[in-house]
DNA sequence: GCTATTGATGACTTGTGAGTCAGCAGTCGC
DNA sequence: GCGACTGCTGACTCACAAGTCATCAATAGC
C-alpha cells in the first residue's frame, strides 16, 4: 500500500538554474543582497542549499545571473522599441514614461533598482555590473534620442545628459516613492498619472518654440 | 618616570551622546543600517561597544537619535528659510535646487537618503522615522509652495503634488547617481550644472502664459 | 535487472556581529 | 586624602547565515 509514494527528489540538470534565477529574483527583490538568505531561495526552488552550489559558485555569481538572465532583456527590449520607433519626440517621450509606470507595477524591477542603489557602498561589484548591463545602455539611449531630436530642431538646446535628467528623474522618484515609503502607509502615488502630468509638463519646457 | 600618563579613560556623560551620534551618522552613511557595526561606531567615537548602550537601548534607538538630531535639523531650517522667501515661485525654485545640489556634497544628507531606499523593506520602522520625520514635510513644503504660486496665478493647473515630482526627481535621480554610480568609476556628474539647465527646463514647462 | 554515474541532500564548520555582565577605575563629596 | 558612586571596559554568550562535505538515491546505459 502506497508503494508508489513521490520520490524524495528528482534529477533535473537542465531545468534547475532557472528556477533557481527566478527564486533569487524574487528573493533578492524582496529583501536586498545581503539580507537575502541562500536557504530562502533554495526553499522556494524546491531544492536544498547545498544544490545551488552545484550550479552557482556563490552568492554573487548568482547575483550576476539574476541580472544577466531576468532583466537584462527587458531592458533590450526597451531599446529595440525606441529604436525603431518613427516619429516626434514629443510622441515618444510619453510612451517612454508610460512605459516605465507600467514596468513598475508589472515588474520586480524597480525592488531590484532599489536593492542596487542601498547596497552600492558595501557590494562595489553589484552596482558594477547594474551599471554595465543596464544603466549605461539606457542612460544613452534616452541621451542619444534627445540629441537627435535637438539635430532635427525638435528639442531646446541644453546638454543632452541634463534633459534625460529632467524626463526619467520624476519617475524614478515615483517608482522609489511607492517602493519605500507606500509599504508603511505613506500616501500613494499614481505612476500612470504622474507619467502624464509630468510628460506635458517637461515637454512643454524642452520642445522648441518651433516644435510647438 | 611617565607618571602622570594619561588615564585610560575620562569620564563625560554629557559629551558621549552628541559624539555617538556623530560617529554613528558616519558609519550608518558610509555602510548602510545593517552592516554598520556598533564596534565601528564605538571605536570611531572613543569609547567601547558597552559603552554605547549605557546611552542607546538598542541600534534602532541609535539610528532614530541619529535622524532627529543630526538629520531632521537641517530641514527645519530649509522650512524656515523657504517660508520666509518673498517673490514668485520663479525666482524661489532655482534657490531650492542649488540648495539641493550643494547639500548634496557638503553633508552626509544623499549618503543617508541612499540608506532609507535600500534598506526600508527590511527595517520598515527607519524607514517610518524617515518619513514622519523628513519626507513628509518636505514633500508637504513643496507642494504647499505650488499650490500657492497656482493661486497666484503663476503656475500652469495640475496636481501640485506631481509638479513637485517633476521639479525635485531629477536632483534626487543626479544625487543617487553620484552616492552609486561615481565610486565605480562612472561618469560624473555636474549637480550645480544639472540644478541649472533643469530649473530653466521645468520652469519653462510649468509657468503659466501670464507668467513669463 | 544491474551497475556506474552524478544530481541532490542533511549535517557540519566557520565567521561575524548584536547584545550582556561582572568588575575596574575615574571623579565627586566630604 | 579617602570612601562611595557610577561611567566605562574586556571578555563573554548567542544567533544567524555562507559555504563545505561525506554520503545517499534517482536514473541512464547496458
Amino acid at each position: 500500500m502506497a508503494e508508489d509514494r513521490e520520490p524524495r527528489f528528482r534529477r533535473r540538470k537542465t531545468a534547475r538554474p532557472g528556477e533557481i534565477i527566478a527564486a533569487a529574483l524574487e528573493v533578492f527583490a524582496e529583501r536586498g543582497f545581503a539580507a537575502a538568505r541562500l536557504a530562502d531561495i533554495a526553499h522556494r526552488a524546491g531544492v536544498s542549499k547545498a544544490a545551488l552550489y552545484l550550479y552557482f559558485p556563490d552568492k554573487d555569481a548568482l547575483f550576476r545571473a539574476v541580472v544577466g538572465e531576468a532583466i537584462a532583456p527587458n531592458f533590450v527590449e526597451l531599446r529595440v522599441m525606441a529604436r525603431a520607433y518613427e516619429g516626434p519626440f514629443a510622441a515618444l517621450a510619453p510612451l517612454l514614461l508610460e512605459r516605465i509606470a507600467r514596468a513598475a507595477t508589472t515588474t520586480r524591477l524597480p525592488a531590484v533598482a532599489k536593492m542596487i542603489i542601498g547596497e552600492s557602498r558595501n557590494f562595489p561589484q553589484l552596482a558594477r555590473v547594474w551599471h554595465d548591463q543596464i544603466v549605461s545602455g539606457a542612460a544613452a539611449l534616452v541621451s542619444d534620442l534627445i540629441a537627435e531630436a535637438q539635430a532635427r530642431g525638435e528639442i531646446k538646446p541644453g546638454r543632452p545628459r541634463f534633459h534625460a535628467f529632467s524626463l526619467i528623474g520624476p519617475m524614478l522618484m515615483g517608482l522609489l516613492w511607492r517602493e519605500t515609503f507606500e509599504p508603511i502607509g505613506a500616501e500613494p502615488i499614481d505612476l500612470a498619472a504622474l507619467a502624464r502630468q509630468h510628460a506635458a509638463t517637461v515637454l512643454s519646457g524642452m520642445l522648441a518654440e518651433t516644435g510647438r
